[in-house]
DNA sequence: CAGGTTTTGTCGGCCGTCAAGCAAAAGTCA
DNA sequence: TGACTTTTGCTTGACGGCCGACAAAACCTG
């Protein structure tokens, strides 16, 4: 504020980047909506807006609704200004995908790709593909705004490498950023799969409600905890990991590869139920197995489902009451068992959870589907991207 | 900036109470320090301090270490400018305090106190404590920055408004802040006794490491969540109500008071333990009475709090893999009861977490004992009231 | 006590922001 | 078509903050 503030006023907005922030939702406002926004003088908006629409990042978006006169001139975000990279790593495929400024996925590509082929091999794989769907959409490397990628394992998100991750051979302590960042322009940004799905099932479908937990149940079980808006990651950046937790009521017998017993990964993950289906008869492969068996209707399936939904309640219960979220999504594989595994959740975890916490608890299946993560990797960066002291770096460095 | 920056230059700290955040840890600083450390120019820094110290809030701490020529003046924050009102609600009693902007406590009182009596005569009540405090240390209600006060129920932070809380019948909804904001000056910030709990710890043990799970252990069982130095209340501000989680290995004849069975209260708080020492033969009322029993070597005593604390653990090693904390607190009044409840604890957590969590994750009892109500609530107005816009304004008021 | 060093206070200049005013542009409405 | 309305672009003067430089003050060293 130039100081300007006689201090005690209204704070108001300052730099270029703050006004920014007004603009960031896509929708188109006028200067003098911006100008009551930020009680800022219709002549310094001006100025702001002009400095925006010579960086490329605002854009004139018709006029329109005259109220009497002259129609105001309406600006918004930019989308296409410049675009993201979003990587999606997974134990045997990686999804890789350009978005614009808004989040919407421009081109995708999904690969078979085994993450034990260690971080060279697999960085320059999909840094490859990267190169390859910007060619297809027309744009250069100096387009991308940032790049996020996501890992299947836990993340020392401030540093980007990922931490003694168990199925990433070869991967501990990688400096992921740099050798991405030779590739592309703008910042690298890593964290773990689960995450980013939280994220972008948060950013595409529940940005009011402020509190989600999303439980990605495959191979593997684990969660995303997205509070007041922000990611938990934890000191580590391996909180979420609810695969060995304890479940209550688990028979006591199951042994798991992580050598406790009881793990909830050992009774309600893919392979648990593709082994209680196959001792009933039931030839059943892999979570798509277990998908299928349940849309052909075998009873034993959708029992089985059922059971581990009521085993995945029992450790969601106990999370409710730990961080008391607004909505759960399911999301994983086996969320595309229909209502099946859904009903379990509900079944236990509204019987278990205390009323107060369950109040206004909507228990849901994921929206974003497989493509949470790259949502959540896109809608990361662009976090970054468009935060204000980056607009105004991006702002300078576009009009010196 | 005043905008000054030709934009793209580090953004650099601007308004008078951004330069106050490098003060606010206590340590005395010159005006040379805080130049290149805010990388503002000597004579901008000399106009910010001065308008400091006509606030009061920064003081001169003598001079010191001439390295040959002019000996600097040193500022520091100023602790005694404002004083702090923290008020701690239990079911039974309330405590009282008067700290000085550094949370130090300068006058503590506690009282029997049943909070069923209603918000209004409680309040009133430890309002007029408050008032006697005030008077005793020679303050006028002027010289109050604020009022932080904790209650043993879920709260809605945003408005300070208790959200059904059961053992507060004629609680919900009550708007405390308008009535302690009636008798004192600055805002008045509630949150759930636990969770404040939690922050006292924080602050005065563990600022270094980030991530905190506080459990409170005595009558009923709570946790308060710290995580990246914020606390987490969840959407309805009940997180870490960790009573009536089921523990996995709980007898399943045990009815909790809630209706459910296996309830982590039912098998692991004082009135538990108690039961299972009076079926032993032991008279033990309370919770004081089982720290009692325990300090005088009785082997069921310290048997039972044992496996009470292997019960917290087996709750615990769940909330660790969620949350992934670097440290794990347990204060109340079950963890007088030496080191036989965190032996308990420890043994489960560390066997039943992922080693990963585990790594850096350090389990010890509270340091702060029964004050970390009192110095949370402090924290909490604190963090309030030094906040940058906060400072601000109180510049602005006191120079007007 | 004298010279050197470092900090401090002050002043002028520069620049951004604001508020106000005016003319032009672009519509609406009668 | 003409009058009215509203927004926009531009300019001006005033205000105020930030910076840089200079001189005085305060202290150390010999």
């Amino acid at each position: 504020m130039t100081m300007t503030a006689p201090v005690g006023l209204p704070p108001a907005l300052v730099g270029t980047g703050d006004l920014f922030q007004l603009l960031r939702d896509g929708r188109p406002r006028t200067r003098g909506e911006l100008s009551t926004l930020s009680s800022l003088a219709r002549s310094t908006i001006t100025t702001r807006v002009d400095a925006l629409l010579a960086s490329g990042l605002l854009a004139p978006v018709g006029e329109a609704a005259s109220t009497g006169g002259r129609p105001p001139t309406r600006f918004a975000l930019n989308r296409h200004d410049r675009v993201v990279l979003a990587i999606d790593l997974g134990a045997s495929h990686a999804t890789v995908a350009v978005s614009d400024l808004s989040g919407e996925v421009l081109g995708e590509r999904t690969v078979a790709c085994d993450i034990a082929d260690g971080p060279e091999i697999v960085l320059d794989r999909v840094a490859d593909i990267g190169t390859e769907l910007l060619a297809d959409l027309g744009r250069t490397v100096p387009d991308v705004a940032g790049v996020g990628i996501g890992v299947p394992g836990p993340v020392e998100h401030a540093t980007g490498r990922p931490a003694n991750p168990p199925i990433m051979p070869g991967w501990h302590d990688v400096d992921v950023p740099e050798r991405l960042g030779r590739r592309f322009s703008g910042p690298v940004l890593v964290d773990n799969d689960v995450n980013l799905m939280a994220l972008g099932e948060y950013v595409t479908s529940w940005q009011s409600s402020r509190h989600l937990l999303l439980v990605k149940v495959a191979t593997g079980i684990g969660a995303g905890i997205v509070t007041d808006g922000r990611l938990l990651r934890g000191a580590l950046g391996s909180a979420g990991d609810l695969g060995h937790v304890q479940v209550a009521g688990a028979p006591a017998d199951v042994v798991c590869r992580c050598g406790n017993i009881g793990c909830l990964e050992a009774v309600a993950a893919g392979p648990a139920i593709a082994a209680t289906l196959r001792a009933k008869g039931l030839d059943v492969e892999g979570s798509q197995g277990i998908v299928d068996a349940v849309a052909a209707g075998e009873v034993a399936a959708l029992q089985a489902v059922r059971e581990a939904g009521r085993d995945l309640g029992s450790v969601l219960a106990t999370c409710v009451n730990l961080l008391n979220p607004s909505v759960i999504v399911i999301g994983g594989k086996l969320s595309e068992a229909g209502e099946y595994l859904l009903a379990g959740v509900r079944e236990v975890v509204y019987q278990r959870s205390l009323p107060l916490a369950t109040n206004d608890l909507r228990i849901v299946s994921t929206s974003a589907g497989s493509r949470g993560g790259i949502l959540g990797a896109s809608a990361m960066v662009i976090d970054a991207v468009l935060a204000p002291r980056a607009v105004d770096a991006y702002v300078a460095s576009r009009t010196a």
